[in-house]
DNA sequence: CAGTGAGCGAGCTTCCGCTTGACTT
C-alpha cells in the first residue's frame, strides 16, 4: 500500500514519475478533464448567477471509480495536473469528484518532468487555487454560451447541423477573407532585369534592384546597354549570422512537418502521440519554447561528442506568444544521444525532425560573409547587382535548416562568388528582362492557419488539430489541389548586342492541400459578420482572455464578467428571430418558368440547396 | 384504389479544452 496518491493529466507522465520516486509514492492519471457541462440546457442556470451544474464524463465514470479507490487508501493526495488553468480546473474537480479532504489534499506543479523538479515541488506544495478554476469556469462557460446560443440560430436560419463557436468560427471566417482577397487582387504585370557575365568560363550573375512596369520601358533599358561597357565599381564584404530557431512547440511541429514531411496537422499529432508514449520525445502539446537545464545538458554533451565543442551554444529562448501558458517544455527528445527513434517510418522521420531542431537550437551561429557587388554600365546611369553569401562555420547549419512558407523560392541559393576586383571590366554574356507578375496572398494550409490563430492567441496547443478537423467536417472549408492555367509571359534578351523577343508559357494558380471555403461557410460567414461582429471579431478571443486574467488575479467576479458579456449577446441572438431566413444567403434567380411566368429561384433550405417556382 | 404530397409534431443537431483508446474505413 502507497501512503501518497499522485494523479497527472496524462499516463505516459505517471508512469515516468513513477520511476521518479520511491515505493512510496503510487502515480496515476486522471485522462485529463473528468467533469464538464452536460449537454443539455440545464448545465448552465443563467437566471442564478450562471450557476454550472457539472457531470463526471461519460468516459470517466470507470476512472472516478478508480481513483476514489485509491484515494480512500492513501494518506496524502497530491492533485498535480498541469501548471495553468486547465490544469488548476481539474485538480479542483477531481478534488471535488473524489470528495478529498482538505487537510489530505496537496495541489503542486512543475513544468519539466525532471526528477529535480517533482522533488521540488512536492517540497513546496501549496491549496488550489479559486480564482484560477474560476477564470478556467468563465472561459467554459462562456464558450458553452456562445456556441450553443449560436448554433441553434444558424440551424433556424441557415441549414441544420451548422455550429459556430469562439474559435471555429474566427477560423472559417480567415479562410473566407483570404479567398476574397484572392479572388479580389488585382495582377499587375512589370518587368526583372537580369544579366550574366563571363568571368573565364564562369558565371557571374547580377539583378537589377528596380523593376520596370511596361515592356516598352524594359526594352528601352535593354537597348540602351547595348554596346555598353560594364565595370565593378565597388565590392562589399560583410560578415553576417544565422542563428537557429526556438525548439518545436506544437504549433511550429505542425508547421514543419507540413513543410517538409507533407503531414497533415493530425497526423502529426497522432504521430509524436506514439513517440511520447514510447517515451521518446517530451509532452507533444505544449506552447512553450523552453528546455530544462537537464535537456540543455544533455545536448551540450551531444553536440561536443558528435561535433566537436565549438558547436556548442547553450541558449534559452523566450515565447513570443502572449498567451502562451508554458505548463510544459518544448517538444524535444528524451534522449539526445538517440539520433533516431520510432518503429515506422513517419515516427522515425518525425523524431529526426524534433532530435535535429533541438540539437541545432542548441547549437552556435553559422557564419556568414556576404558580398555585394556594383556595376555601373557605361550608357546609363542603374546599376546591377550581384550579391554572393559564404559560409564561414556552419554552425547550426550543420544539422538543420528552418523552411519557410514562401513557395516561391525567390532568389536562387546564392552562392560563391569568383575572385573579382573593383574595376574589372566585365565580359557580358547576356541580359534578360523576364516578365513577372504580382502574385495575391497565399491560401491557408492546416499548418498555416495554426500558425495565424496562434499569433491570434485563438485556440490551444490540444485544440489546433481538432478545429481545422471541424471546420472541414462542417463542410465550412474543403483541402484540396487544383490546377493552374497556363499564363503567357515575355522574356526580352540582349545577347550579342541583338535584342530577341519570346512569348513563353507558364502555369499559375496550381494549388495543393489548400483551404477553400464553401458556400456555406460564406453565407455562415457573413451572416455572423452582420448580426455577431463582436463574438467573431479577430480581437475578441484576446478581449476577453484578459478578462480571465483579471479573474484569475481576484479583481474581477467571474459571474459579473459573464454577465457584461451575456446580456447584449442573448438580446441580439432573439432580434435574429425576426430575420426571414430566405433574406439569409446566397438566394438567386434562375430564370422564369415558361408555363407560370413565375420566377425559378434556387436557394438555401433547412436541408441543402433547392430550386423553387414562384415566390 | 394506390400513390403522392401537404401539414404536423417529435427528436436531434451545437461549444472549447484536457486526455487516450475504441471504434470504423
Amino acid at each position: 500500500m502507497s501512503k501518497n496518491l499522485v494523479i497527472v493529466e496524462s499516463p505516459a507522465k505517471a508512469k515516468t514519475i513513477e520511476g521518479y520516486l520511491g515505493k512510496d509514492f503510487k502515480v496515476v492519471s486522471s485522462y485529463g478533464h473528468v467533469r464538464d457541462l452536460p449537454k443539455g440546457d440545464k448545465a448552465i442556470d443563467i437566471a442564478n448567477g450562471f450557476r454550472p451544474t457539472y457531470e463526471v464524463t461519460a468516459d470517466k465514470k470507470e476512472v472516478i471509480k478508480n481513483l476514489r479507490k485509491l484515494a480512500k487508501e492513501a494518506e496524502t493526495i497530491y492533485l498535480a495536473s498541469d501548471d495553468d488553468r486547465e490544469g488548476e480546473a481539474i485538480s479542483w474537480h477531481l478534488k471535488e469528484a473524489l470528495k478529498l479532504k482538505d487537510d489530505f489534499t496537496k495541489r503542486i506543479v512543475f513544468r519539466e518532468i525532471t526528477k529535480s523538479a517533482i522533488q521540488k515541488a512536492l517540497e513546496n506544495p501549496r491549496n488550489i487555487d479559486e480564482d484560477l478554476v474560476y477564470a478556467q469556469q468563465a472561459r467554459r462557460i462562456l464558450d458553452r454560451l456562445v456556441g450553443y446560443e449560436l448554433s441553434p440560430v444558424l440551424w433556424k436560419k441557415i441549414k441544420r447541423g451548422l455550429s459556430a463557436g469562439r474559435v471555429q468560427s474566427v477560423a472559417v471566417r480567415l479562410v473566407v477573407e483570404r479567398e476574397r482577397e484572392v479572388e479580389q487582387f488585382n495582377v499587375q504585370s512589370f518587368f526583372k532585369i537580369s544579366a550574366i557575365f563571363d568571368i573565364d568560363g564562369k558565371e557571374l550573375k547580377a539583378e537589377l534592384p528596380k523593376r520596370f512596369d511596361t515592356e516598352a520601358e524594359a526594352q528601352a533599358f535593354l537597348e540602351s546597354c547595348k554596346g555598353a561597357d560594364f565595370t565593378i565599381e565597388s565590392l562589399d564584404k560583410k560578415p553576417g549570422k544565422r542563428s537557429p530557431a526556438a525548439p518545436f512547440t506544437t504549433s511550429t511541429l505542425q508547421q514543419e512537418a507540413s513543410r517538409k514531411l507533407s503531414f497533415s496537422v493530425a497526423q502529426t499529432m497522432t504521430v509524436a502521440q506514439r513517440l511520447y508514449e514510447a517515451g521518446k520525445i517530451s509532452y507533444m502539446r505544449t506552447d512553450s519554447v523552453n528546455l530544462s537545464d537537464e535537456a540543455m545538458n544533455g545536448a551540450k554533451n551531444e553536440i561536443s561528442a558528435a561535433y566537436g565543442s565549438e558547436y556548442s551554444h547553450p541558449r534559452k529562448f523566450k515565447t513570443k506568444s502572449q498567451s502562451a501558458q508554458e505548463a510544459h517544455e518544448a517538444i524535444r527528445p528524451t534522449d539526445f544521444s538517440a539520433h533516431t527513434a520510432g518503429k515506422d517510418y513517419n515516427e522515425k522521420r518525425l523524431y529526426e525532425l524534433i532530435w535535429k531542431r533541438t540539437i541545432a537550437s542548441q547549437m552556435a551561429d553559422a557564419e556568414l560573409e556576404k558580398t555585394t557587388v556594383s556595376i555601373g554600365i557605361s550608357t546609363s546611369n542603374e546599376r546591377l547587382v550581384a550579391t554572393g553569401e559564404v559560409i564561414v562555420f556552419e554552425g547550426f547549419l550543420k544539422v538543420y535548416i528552418e523552411s519557410t512558407d514562401d513557395e516561391d523560392n525567390g532568389d536562387e541559393a546564392k552562392g560563391m562568388l569568383p575572385p573579382l576586383s573593383i574595376g574589372q571590366s566585365l565580359n557580358l554574356d547576356n541580359i534578360k528582362a523576364r516578365q513577372g507578375f504580382t502574385r495575391p496572398p497565399a491560401r491557408y494550409t492546416e499548418a498555416s492557419l495554426v500558425k495565424k490563430l496562434e499569433e491570434m492567441g485563438i485556440g490551444r496547443p490540444s485544440t489546433y488539430a481538432p478545429t481545422i478537423s471541424t471546420i472541414q467536417k462542417r463542410e465550412y472549408v474543403i483541402k484540396e489541389n487544383r490546377e493552374g492555367n497556363d499564363r503567357q509571359y515575355t522574356e526580352l534578351i540582349l545577347k550579342n548586342d541583338n535584342i530577341e523577343s519570346h512569348s513563353l508559357t507558364e502555369v499559375t494558380g496550381a494549388e495543393k492541400s489548400k483551404l477553400f471555403p464553401t458556400n456555406i461557410a460564406m453565407v455562415v460567414n457573413d451572416f455572423l459578420v452582420d448580426h455577431f461582429p463582436n463574438v467573431i471579431d479577430y480581437s475578441f478571443t484576446a478581449n476577453v482572455e484578459e478578462e480571465f486574467d483579471q479573474i484569475a488575479q481576484g479583481s474581477q467576479h467571474w459571474d459579473v464578467m459573464i454577465q457584461n458579456f451575456y446580456g447584449k449577446f442573448h438580446q441580439t441572438v432573439e432580434e435574429t428571430e425576426q430575420i426571414d431566413r430566405r433574406e439569409v444567403g446566397a438566394s438567386r434567380e434562375l430564370g422564369t418558368d415558361p408555363e407560370t411566368g413565375k420566377p425559378v429561384i434556387a436557394r438555401l433550405g433547412k436541408f441543402g440547396p433547392l430550386v423553387q417556382i414562384g415566390e
